[in-house]
RNA sequence: CGGGGCGUAGUAUAGCGGUAGUACGUUUGGUUUGGGACCAAAUAGCCCGAGUUCGAUUCUCGGCGCCCCGACCA
Protein backbone atom coordinates (compact mmCIF):
# COMPACT_ATOMS: atom_id res chain seq x y z
CA UNK A 1 0.00 0.00 0.00
CA UNK A 2 1.29 3.55 -0.86
CA UNK A 3 1.49 5.74 2.10
CA UNK A 4 0.59 8.58 0.07
CA UNK A 5 -2.78 6.72 -0.38
CA UNK A 6 -3.39 6.11 3.08
CA UNK A 7 -6.40 8.40 4.38
CA UNK A 8 -4.76 8.68 7.61
CA UNK A 9 -1.78 10.91 8.98
CA UNK A 10 1.08 11.07 11.37
CA UNK A 11 0.91 13.73 14.14
CA UNK A 12 3.67 14.89 16.02
CA UNK A 13 1.73 15.66 19.27
CA UNK A 14 -0.68 13.62 20.77
CA UNK A 15 -3.95 15.06 22.28
CA UNK A 16 -3.37 16.96 25.82
CA UNK A 17 -5.57 15.16 27.58
CA UNK A 18 -4.66 11.54 26.38
CA UNK A 19 -2.17 10.50 29.11
CA UNK A 20 -2.47 6.55 28.88
CA UNK A 21 0.78 5.39 26.13
CA UNK A 22 -1.65 3.25 24.26
CA UNK A 23 -3.91 6.24 23.32
CA UNK A 24 -1.17 8.80 22.70
CA UNK A 25 0.76 6.42 20.45
CA UNK A 26 -2.27 5.04 18.41
CA UNK A 27 -3.59 8.49 17.70
CA UNK A 28 -0.63 10.04 16.96
CA UNK A 29 -0.13 7.10 14.88
CA UNK A 30 -3.36 7.05 13.29
CA UNK A 31 -4.35 3.72 14.33
CA UNK A 32 -7.43 5.01 15.98
CA UNK A 33 -10.18 8.14 16.47
CA UNK A 34 -11.58 8.70 19.20
CA UNK A 35 -15.37 9.53 19.58
CA UNK A 36 -16.22 9.76 23.10
CA UNK A 37 -14.80 8.89 26.64
CA UNK A 38 -13.88 4.97 26.46
CA UNK A 39 -15.21 4.63 22.40
CA UNK A 40 -12.83 4.64 19.58
CA UNK A 41 -12.74 3.96 15.66
CA UNK A 42 -10.32 1.62 14.54
CA UNK A 43 -8.52 3.13 11.40
CA UNK A 44 -6.89 1.20 8.89
CA UNK A 45 -3.96 0.86 10.45
CA UNK A 46 -5.29 -0.26 13.43
CA UNK A 47 -8.30 -2.28 12.06
CA UNK A 48 -4.98 -4.07 10.07
CA UNK A 49 -3.87 -4.76 13.55
CA UNK A 50 -7.07 -6.33 15.12
CA UNK A 51 -7.51 -8.40 12.00
CA UNK A 52 -4.11 -9.80 12.94
CA UNK A 53 -4.94 -10.06 16.62
CA UNK A 54 -8.26 -11.77 15.01
CA UNK A 55 -6.12 -13.99 13.21
CA UNK A 56 -4.50 -15.17 15.89
CA UNK A 57 -7.57 -15.64 18.02
CA UNK A 58 -9.79 -17.59 15.14
CA UNK A 59 -7.01 -19.92 15.10
CA UNK A 60 -6.56 -20.88 18.30
CA UNK A 61 -9.84 -21.26 18.82
CA UNK A 62 -10.55 -23.15 16.11
CA UNK A 63 -7.48 -25.48 17.33
CA UNK A 64 -9.58 -26.19 20.32
CA UNK A 65 -12.86 -27.08 18.67
CA UNK A 66 -14.31 -23.50 18.55
CA UNK A 67 -16.67 -22.90 16.15
CA UNK A 68 -17.57 -19.17 15.11
CA UNK A 69 -20.82 -17.85 14.74
CA UNK A 70 -21.52 -14.03 15.05
CA UNK A 71 -24.43 -13.43 17.78
CA UNK A 72 -26.49 -10.08 17.77
CA UNK A 73 -25.80 -7.05 19.47
CA UNK A 74 -29.44 -6.41 20.54
CA UNK A 75 -30.41 -9.31 22.86
CA UNK A 76 -34.28 -9.54 24.07
CA UNK A 77 -34.61 -7.95 27.32
CA UNK A 78 -36.67 -11.29 28.68
CA UNK A 79 -33.62 -13.53 28.30
CA UNK A 80 -31.89 -11.25 30.45
CA UNK A 81 -35.02 -11.10 32.89
CA UNK A 82 -34.60 -14.89 32.64
CA UNK A 83 -31.17 -14.72 34.55
CA UNK A 84 -32.07 -11.56 36.65
CA UNK A 85 -29.32 -9.64 34.74
CA UNK A 86 -31.48 -7.32 33.66
CA UNK A 87 -31.72 -5.85 37.18
CA UNK A 88 -28.19 -7.00 38.38
CA UNK A 89 -25.92 -6.08 35.65
CA UNK A 90 -25.64 -2.18 36.64
CA UNK A 91 -23.49 -1.68 33.66
CA UNK A 92 -25.81 -2.86 31.00
CA UNK A 93 -27.11 -0.76 28.63
CA UNK A 94 -30.73 -0.48 28.05
CA UNK A 95 -32.31 1.25 24.92
CA UNK A 96 -35.60 1.43 23.69
CA UNK A 97 -37.08 2.49 20.32
CA UNK A 98 -39.81 4.78 19.71
CA UNK A 99 -43.02 2.29 20.77
CA UNK A 100 -41.35 2.50 24.11
CA UNK A 101 -40.48 -1.46 23.68
CA UNK A 102 -36.72 -2.43 25.79
CA UNK A 103 -33.73 -4.35 24.74
CA UNK A 104 -30.27 -4.74 25.64
CA UNK A 105 -27.16 -3.85 24.16
CA UNK A 106 -25.09 -7.17 24.44
CA UNK A 107 -22.04 -6.43 27.34
CA UNK A 108 -21.90 -10.82 27.08
CA UNK A 109 -23.65 -13.44 25.29
CA UNK A 110 -24.92 -16.27 27.59
CA UNK A 111 -28.48 -14.84 27.33
CA UNK A 112 -28.36 -15.21 23.91
CA UNK A 113 -25.70 -18.32 23.56
CA UNK A 114 -27.82 -20.74 26.07
CA UNK A 115 -31.39 -20.53 23.84
CA UNK A 116 -29.47 -21.17 20.59
CA UNK A 117 -27.86 -23.91 22.12
CA UNK A 118 -30.83 -25.08 23.63
CA UNK A 119 -32.39 -25.51 20.12
CA UNK A 120 -29.66 -27.79 19.20
CA UNK A 121 -28.20 -29.82 22.39
CA UNK A 122 -30.70 -32.18 23.20
CA UNK A 123 -28.56 -35.53 23.50
CA UNK A 124 -25.32 -36.34 25.51
CA UNK A 125 -24.27 -37.42 21.88
CA UNK A 126 -24.83 -32.91 21.18
CA UNK A 127 -22.28 -32.85 23.87
CA UNK A 128 -19.04 -31.46 24.39
CA UNK A 129 -19.82 -27.92 21.88
CA UNK A 130 -17.59 -25.13 22.00
CA UNK A 131 -19.21 -21.75 19.93
CA UNK A 132 -17.19 -18.32 20.00
CA UNK A 133 -17.23 -14.89 18.37
CA UNK A 134 -15.59 -11.83 18.01
CA UNK A 135 -18.12 -8.97 18.56
CA UNK A 136 -18.69 -5.62 20.07
CA UNK A 137 -19.96 -5.56 23.59
CA UNK A 138 -20.91 -2.67 25.32
CA UNK A 139 -20.67 -1.91 29.05
CA UNK A 140 -21.57 1.04 30.59
CA UNK A 141 -18.40 2.10 32.24
CA UNK A 142 -18.83 4.64 35.02
CA UNK A 143 -15.34 5.57 34.37
CA UNK A 144 -13.88 4.66 30.95
CA UNK A 145 -10.08 4.88 30.99
CA UNK A 146 -6.30 3.96 29.67
CA UNK A 147 -6.88 4.61 26.37
CA UNK A 148 -8.63 1.61 24.74
CA UNK A 149 -7.72 -0.18 28.11
CA UNK A 150 -11.03 0.43 29.36
CA UNK A 151 -13.96 0.91 26.97
CA UNK A 152 -18.18 1.62 26.97
CA UNK A 153 -17.72 -0.64 23.43
CA UNK A 154 -14.83 -2.98 22.99
CA UNK A 155 -14.30 -5.66 20.66
CA UNK A 156 -14.53 -9.43 22.49
CA UNK A 157 -13.52 -12.87 21.58
CA UNK A 158 -16.16 -14.47 23.87
CA UNK A 159 -16.41 -18.61 23.99
CA UNK A 160 -18.69 -20.29 25.34
CA UNK A 161 -18.40 -24.62 26.03
CA UNK A 162 -20.96 -26.67 26.58
CA UNK A 163 -19.88 -30.05 28.91
CA UNK A 164 -22.01 -33.44 30.13
CA UNK A 165 -20.19 -33.62 33.11
CA UNK A 166 -17.59 -31.65 35.47
CA UNK A 167 -14.57 -33.69 34.50
CA UNK A 168 -15.25 -32.88 30.60
CA UNK A 169 -15.53 -29.18 31.25
CA UNK A 170 -12.24 -29.85 33.66
CA UNK A 171 -10.37 -31.32 31.13
CA UNK A 172 -11.52 -28.62 28.65
CA UNK A 173 -10.41 -25.76 30.91
CA UNK A 174 -7.25 -27.16 30.89
CA UNK A 175 -7.48 -26.83 26.68
CA UNK A 176 -8.17 -23.55 26.99
CA UNK A 177 -5.55 -22.41 29.41
CA UNK A 178 -2.98 -23.56 27.17
CA UNK A 179 -4.63 -22.17 24.44
CA UNK A 180 -4.95 -18.69 25.30
CA UNK A 181 -1.06 -18.90 25.89
CA UNK A 182 -0.43 -19.87 23.09
CA UNK A 183 -2.28 -16.36 21.75
CA UNK A 184 -0.36 -14.37 24.29
CA UNK A 185 3.00 -15.87 23.11
CA UNK A 186 1.59 -14.95 19.41
CA UNK A 187 1.14 -11.65 19.94
CA UNK A 188 4.20 -10.74 21.87
CA UNK A 189 3.49 -10.64 25.04
CA UNK A 190 3.41 -14.36 26.26
CA UNK A 191 6.83 -13.90 28.38
CA UNK A 192 5.05 -11.38 30.80
CA UNK A 193 1.77 -13.06 31.08
CA UNK A 194 0.55 -15.02 33.74
CA UNK A 195 -2.29 -16.92 34.80
CA UNK A 196 -3.71 -15.72 37.49
CA UNK A 197 -6.08 -17.06 40.23
CA UNK A 198 -8.89 -14.47 40.53
CA UNK A 199 -12.04 -14.74 42.45
CA UNK A 200 -15.03 -17.36 41.18
CA UNK A 201 -18.76 -17.41 41.29
CA UNK A 202 -21.21 -19.28 43.12
CA UNK A 203 -20.48 -22.44 41.13
CA UNK A 204 -16.63 -22.40 41.25
CA UNK A 205 -14.57 -20.60 43.98
CA UNK A 206 -11.95 -19.50 41.46
CA UNK A 207 -11.63 -18.53 38.13
CA UNK A 208 -8.41 -17.46 35.90
CA UNK A 209 -7.68 -14.00 34.20
CA UNK A 210 -4.57 -13.67 32.43
CA UNK A 211 -3.15 -10.66 33.58
CA UNK A 212 0.08 -8.85 31.55
CA UNK A 213 2.50 -7.15 33.86
CA UNK A 214 2.51 -3.25 33.19
CA UNK A 215 2.56 -0.04 35.50
CA UNK A 216 -0.53 0.88 33.39
CA UNK A 217 -2.27 -1.74 34.39
CA UNK A 218 -5.32 -1.38 37.01
CA UNK A 219 -5.22 -4.91 38.77
CA UNK A 220 -2.81 -5.70 41.40
CA UNK A 221 -1.78 -9.22 40.96
CA UNK A 222 0.88 -11.22 43.13
CA UNK A 223 3.09 -13.20 41.08
CA UNK A 224 5.71 -15.94 41.19
CA UNK A 225 8.00 -15.45 38.66
CA UNK A 226 9.57 -18.89 39.13
CA UNK A 227 6.17 -20.70 38.19
CA UNK A 228 4.90 -18.10 36.04
CA UNK A 229 2.08 -17.98 37.94
CA UNK A 230 0.05 -14.82 39.74
CA UNK A 231 -3.10 -14.36 42.53
CA UNK A 232 -4.81 -11.30 42.42
CA UNK A 233 -4.86 -9.32 45.23
CA UNK A 234 -8.72 -9.54 45.49
CA UNK A 235 -8.39 -13.32 46.65
CA UNK A 236 -4.67 -12.36 48.52
CA UNK A 237 -6.38 -13.34 51.88
CA UNK A 238 -7.40 -16.54 51.04
CA UNK A 239 -4.47 -17.61 48.51
CA UNK A 240 -1.23 -15.85 49.85
CA UNK A 241 1.43 -18.39 48.41
CA UNK A 242 1.98 -19.33 44.58
CA UNK A 243 -0.64 -21.75 44.16
CA UNK A 244 2.09 -23.95 42.14
CA UNK A 245 5.51 -24.01 44.80
CA UNK A 246 3.82 -22.43 47.36
CA UNK A 247 6.70 -19.66 47.45
CA UNK A 248 6.15 -15.89 48.08
CA UNK A 249 4.70 -13.49 45.66
CA UNK A 250 5.64 -10.37 44.59
CA UNK A 251 3.15 -7.28 43.92
CA UNK A 252 2.85 -5.93 40.38
CA UNK A 253 0.58 -4.02 38.40
CA UNK A 254 -0.87 -5.92 35.42
CA UNK A 255 -3.40 -5.54 33.21
CA UNK A 256 -6.41 -8.09 32.29
CA UNK A 257 -5.94 -9.70 28.69
CA UNK A 258 -8.41 -12.61 28.74
CA UNK A 259 -10.65 -14.52 31.67
CA UNK A 260 -11.72 -17.85 31.90
CA UNK A 261 -14.54 -19.29 34.01
CA UNK A 262 -16.56 -22.46 35.08
CA UNK A 263 -19.97 -21.50 35.08
CA UNK A 264 -21.23 -24.72 35.97
CA UNK A 265 -25.15 -24.85 35.66
CA UNK A 266 -25.56 -20.79 36.19
CA UNK A 267 -26.60 -19.95 32.99
CA UNK A 268 -27.83 -23.43 31.36
CA UNK A 269 -30.65 -23.88 34.40
CA UNK A 270 -32.57 -20.28 33.58
CA UNK A 271 -32.85 -21.33 30.26
CA UNK A 272 -33.40 -25.39 31.16
CA UNK A 273 -30.86 -26.09 29.25
CA UNK A 274 -30.28 -29.90 29.66
CA UNK A 275 -29.74 -32.86 27.59
CA UNK A 276 -30.43 -36.95 27.63
CA UNK A 277 -28.04 -39.00 29.29
CA UNK A 278 -27.79 -42.82 28.32
CA UNK A 279 -30.63 -43.51 30.91
CA UNK A 280 -32.73 -41.24 28.90
CA UNK A 281 -33.12 -38.81 32.02
CA UNK A 282 -32.48 -35.21 31.60
CA UNK A 283 -29.41 -33.75 33.15
CA UNK A 284 -28.58 -29.79 33.08
CA UNK A 285 -26.03 -28.47 30.80
CA UNK A 286 -22.31 -27.71 32.31
CA UNK A 287 -20.64 -24.48 30.42
CA UNK A 288 -17.32 -22.78 30.86
CA UNK A 289 -16.86 -19.10 29.30
CA UNK A 290 -13.76 -17.39 28.05
CA UNK A 291 -13.00 -14.10 27.02
CA UNK A 292 -10.36 -11.86 25.26
CA UNK A 293 -10.87 -8.34 24.64
CA UNK A 294 -8.73 -7.52 21.58
CA UNK A 295 -8.67 -4.45 21.80
CA UNK A 296 -7.36 -4.40 25.40
CA UNK A 297 -4.68 -6.79 23.92
CA UNK A 298 -3.80 -4.56 21.28
CA UNK A 299 -3.53 -1.66 23.72
CA UNK A 300 -1.48 -3.90 26.32
CA UNK A 301 1.01 -4.64 23.18
CA UNK A 302 1.66 -0.42 22.65
CA UNK A 303 1.89 -0.14 26.30
CA UNK A 304 4.41 -2.98 26.61
CA UNK A 305 6.30 -2.92 23.23
CA UNK A 306 7.05 0.96 22.46
CA UNK A 307 9.87 3.31 23.22
CA UNK A 308 10.35 7.25 23.02
CA UNK A 309 9.36 7.08 19.37
CA UNK A 310 6.67 5.01 18.96
CA UNK A 311 5.12 1.79 18.80
CA UNK A 312 7.13 -1.39 17.96
CA UNK A 313 5.16 -4.20 16.75
CA UNK A 314 5.38 -7.59 16.86
CA UNK A 315 5.87 -9.54 13.31
CA UNK A 316 2.56 -11.39 14.17
CA UNK A 317 0.26 -7.96 14.70
CA UNK A 318 1.85 -5.78 12.81
CA UNK A 319 0.08 -3.61 10.32
CA UNK A 320 2.22 -4.80 7.87
CA UNK A 321 5.23 -7.55 7.09
CA UNK A 322 7.55 -4.04 5.68
CA UNK A 323 8.08 -0.79 5.44
CA UNK A 324 9.69 0.46 2.64
CA UNK A 325 11.18 3.66 2.24
CA UNK A 326 11.53 5.42 -0.43
CA UNK A 327 14.21 8.57 -0.44
CA UNK A 328 13.78 9.18 -4.63
CA UNK A 329 13.56 13.11 -4.83
CA UNK A 330 12.11 14.62 -8.15
CA UNK A 331 13.32 13.12 -11.32
CA UNK A 332 14.72 10.12 -9.63
CA UNK A 333 13.07 6.96 -11.15
CA UNK A 334 15.69 4.88 -10.57
CA UNK A 335 15.28 5.01 -6.84
CA UNK A 336 11.62 4.88 -6.88
CA UNK A 337 11.87 2.11 -9.60
CA UNK A 338 14.32 0.04 -7.34
CA UNK A 339 11.22 0.34 -4.97
CA UNK A 340 8.45 -0.64 -6.93
CA UNK A 341 10.16 -3.45 -7.97
CA UNK A 342 11.57 -4.46 -4.35
CA UNK A 343 8.24 -3.77 -3.39
CA UNK A 344 6.54 -6.27 -5.98
CA UNK A 345 9.13 -8.65 -5.36
CA UNK A 346 7.86 -9.44 -1.65
CA UNK A 347 4.10 -8.91 -2.45
CA UNK A 348 4.71 -11.60 -4.79
CA UNK A 349 6.42 -13.65 -1.76
CA UNK A 350 3.69 -13.20 0.23
CA UNK A 351 4.27 -10.07 2.31
CA UNK A 352 2.34 -6.92 3.00
CA UNK A 353 4.28 -3.80 2.53
CA UNK A 354 3.12 -0.43 3.36
CA UNK A 355 5.40 2.11 0.92
CA UNK A 356 6.32 5.36 1.97
CA UNK A 357 6.35 6.91 -1.55
CA UNK A 358 5.76 10.55 -0.27
CA UNK A 359 7.78 13.84 -1.40
CA UNK A 360 8.50 14.13 2.23
CA UNK A 361 12.23 14.89 3.75
CA UNK A 362 14.12 11.85 4.83
CA UNK A 363 13.83 12.35 8.58
CA UNK A 364 10.12 13.12 8.48
CA UNK A 365 9.87 9.56 6.78
CA UNK A 366 12.07 8.14 9.22
CA UNK A 367 10.35 9.52 12.21
CA UNK A 368 6.67 7.84 10.98
CA UNK A 369 8.48 4.97 10.30
CA UNK A 370 9.49 4.80 13.83
CA UNK A 371 6.12 5.89 15.16
CA UNK A 372 3.85 3.48 13.26
CA UNK A 373 6.43 0.45 14.34
CA UNK A 374 6.55 -1.78 11.26
CA UNK A 375 9.35 -4.38 12.24
CA UNK A 376 11.60 -3.70 9.51
CA UNK A 377 12.17 -0.82 7.32
CA UNK A 378 13.83 -0.99 4.17
CA UNK A 379 15.18 2.36 2.83
CA UNK A 380 15.98 3.12 -1.00
CA UNK A 381 17.77 5.87 -2.44
CA UNK A 382 20.28 7.25 -4.45
CA UNK A 383 23.35 5.80 -2.23
CA UNK A 384 21.77 2.11 -3.10
CA UNK A 385 20.39 2.60 -6.46
CA UNK A 386 22.87 0.92 -8.16
CA UNK A 387 24.18 -1.49 -6.10
CA UNK A 388 22.18 -4.87 -5.37
CA UNK A 389 21.97 -4.52 -1.31
CA UNK A 390 19.30 -2.68 0.55
CA UNK A 391 19.27 -0.72 3.66
CA UNK A 392 17.58 -2.70 6.32
CA UNK A 393 17.29 -1.98 10.10
CA UNK A 394 14.95 -3.77 12.42
CA UNK A 395 11.94 -1.20 14.38
CA UNK A 396 14.60 -3.20 17.46
CA UNK A 397 18.08 -2.33 15.74
CA UNK A 398 19.69 1.64 16.59
CA UNK A 399 21.64 0.92 13.30
CA UNK A 400 20.61 0.15 9.56
CA UNK A 401 22.48 -2.68 7.49
CA UNK A 402 23.18 -3.40 4.22
CA UNK A 403 21.46 -6.68 3.13
CA UNK A 404 20.83 -8.34 0.17
CA UNK A 405 17.28 -9.19 -0.85
CA UNK A 406 17.53 -12.88 0.32
CA UNK A 407 19.56 -11.68 3.82
CA UNK A 408 16.37 -9.11 3.89
CA UNK A 409 13.80 -12.55 3.26
CA UNK A 410 15.65 -13.79 5.87
CA UNK A 411 14.39 -11.42 8.68
CA UNK A 412 10.78 -12.27 7.87
CA UNK A 413 8.32 -14.68 9.11
CA UNK A 414 8.17 -17.79 6.47
CA UNK A 415 5.32 -17.69 3.94
CA UNK A 416 4.04 -20.56 2.90
C1' C B 1 -21.28 7.55 41.55
C1' G B 2 -17.75 10.67 45.29
C1' G B 3 -13.30 13.87 44.84
C1' G B 4 -9.93 16.84 41.79
C1' G B 5 -8.39 19.18 37.21
C1' C B 6 -9.32 21.08 32.41
C1' G B 7 -12.39 23.03 27.89
C1' U B 8 -9.09 29.02 23.05
C1' A B 9 -7.86 27.16 15.06
C1' G B 10 -7.24 20.21 12.63
C1' U B 11 -3.16 19.60 16.82
C1' A B 12 -0.25 21.83 20.85
C1' U B 13 -0.43 26.30 23.48
C1' A B 14 -0.31 32.10 25.06
C1' G B 15 -3.51 35.78 26.69
C1' C B 16 -7.02 39.54 28.36
C1' G B 17 -13.43 42.80 31.40
C1' G B 18 -12.67 46.44 25.37
C1' U B 19 -13.91 40.19 20.00
C1' A B 20 -7.43 36.89 20.27
C1' G B 21 -1.27 35.74 19.44
C1' U B 22 2.51 31.81 18.56
C1' A B 23 4.15 26.89 16.72
C1' C B 24 2.91 22.53 13.93
C1' G B 25 -0.62 21.23 10.09
C1' U B 26 -3.10 22.68 5.51
C1' U B 27 -2.90 25.91 0.67
C1' U B 28 0.29 28.92 -2.87
C1' G B 29 5.23 30.43 -4.61
C1' G B 30 10.50 29.86 -3.99
C1' U B 31 15.02 27.69 -1.85
C1' U B 32 16.05 22.84 0.13
C1' U B 33 16.60 17.14 0.64
C1' G B 34 19.72 10.87 5.04
C1' G B 35 16.51 11.85 11.39
C1' G B 36 10.26 15.88 12.00
C1' A B 37 14.24 22.23 6.99
C1' C B 38 13.97 27.66 5.54
C1' C B 39 11.72 32.33 3.41
C1' A B 40 7.16 34.82 1.94
C1' A B 41 1.96 34.86 1.82
C1' A B 42 -2.78 32.60 2.82
C1' U B 43 -6.24 29.53 5.78
C1' A B 44 -8.51 28.57 10.44
C1' G B 45 -10.37 29.38 16.91
C1' C B 46 -12.51 31.38 22.55
C1' C B 47 -17.83 24.16 24.39
C1' C B 48 -23.29 25.58 25.24
C1' G B 49 -26.92 28.51 28.04
C1' A B 50 -28.23 32.09 31.65
C1' G B 51 -26.58 36.08 34.81
C1' U B 52 -23.44 40.51 36.17
C1' U B 53 -21.66 44.57 32.96
C1' C B 54 -21.88 50.00 28.54
C1' G B 55 -19.18 45.64 26.88
C1' A B 56 -17.87 38.55 28.74
C1' U B 57 -13.45 34.42 25.41
C1' U B 58 -12.19 36.45 30.44
C1' C B 59 -16.21 37.10 36.29
C1' U B 60 -20.66 34.13 38.55
C1' C B 61 -24.18 30.11 38.11
C1' G B 62 -26.03 25.93 35.44
C1' G B 63 -25.30 22.36 31.64
C1' C B 64 -22.35 19.41 28.43
C1' G B 65 -17.63 17.24 27.36
C1' C B 66 -12.65 15.28 28.41
C1' C B 67 -8.73 13.56 31.80
C1' C B 68 -6.93 11.84 36.64
C1' C B 69 -7.73 9.49 41.80
C1' G B 70 -11.28 6.47 44.29
C1' A B 71 -15.59 3.25 44.28
C1' C B 72 -17.57 -0.23 40.75
C1' C B 73 -16.12 -4.03 37.04
C1' A B 74 -17.49 -11.68 33.52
Amino acid sequence: MRQSDLFTKTRKEAPADEIAKNAQLLIRGGFVHKEMAGVYSFLPLGLRVLNKIAHIIRDEMNKAGGQELLMSSFHPKENWLATGRWDSMTDLYKVADSSGREVALGPTHEEIIVPIMREYISSYKDLPRSAYQIQNKFRMELRAKAGILRGREFIMKDLYSFHANQEDLDTYYDIMTKVYQNVYDRAGIGDETYLTLASGSSFSKYSHEFQTLTDSGEDNIHVCEKCKVAVNGEILSEQSTCPNCKGPLEPKKAVEVGNIFKLGTKYSDPFALTYKNEAGVNVPVIMGCYGIGLGRLLGTIVEKLSDEKGIVWPAAVSPFDVHVVSLAKEGEENVSGRAEELIAKLEGAGYEVLYDDRDLRPGEKFADADLIGIPLRVVVSTKNANIDTFEVKRRTDDEAKSLSYDELLSLLPKRA
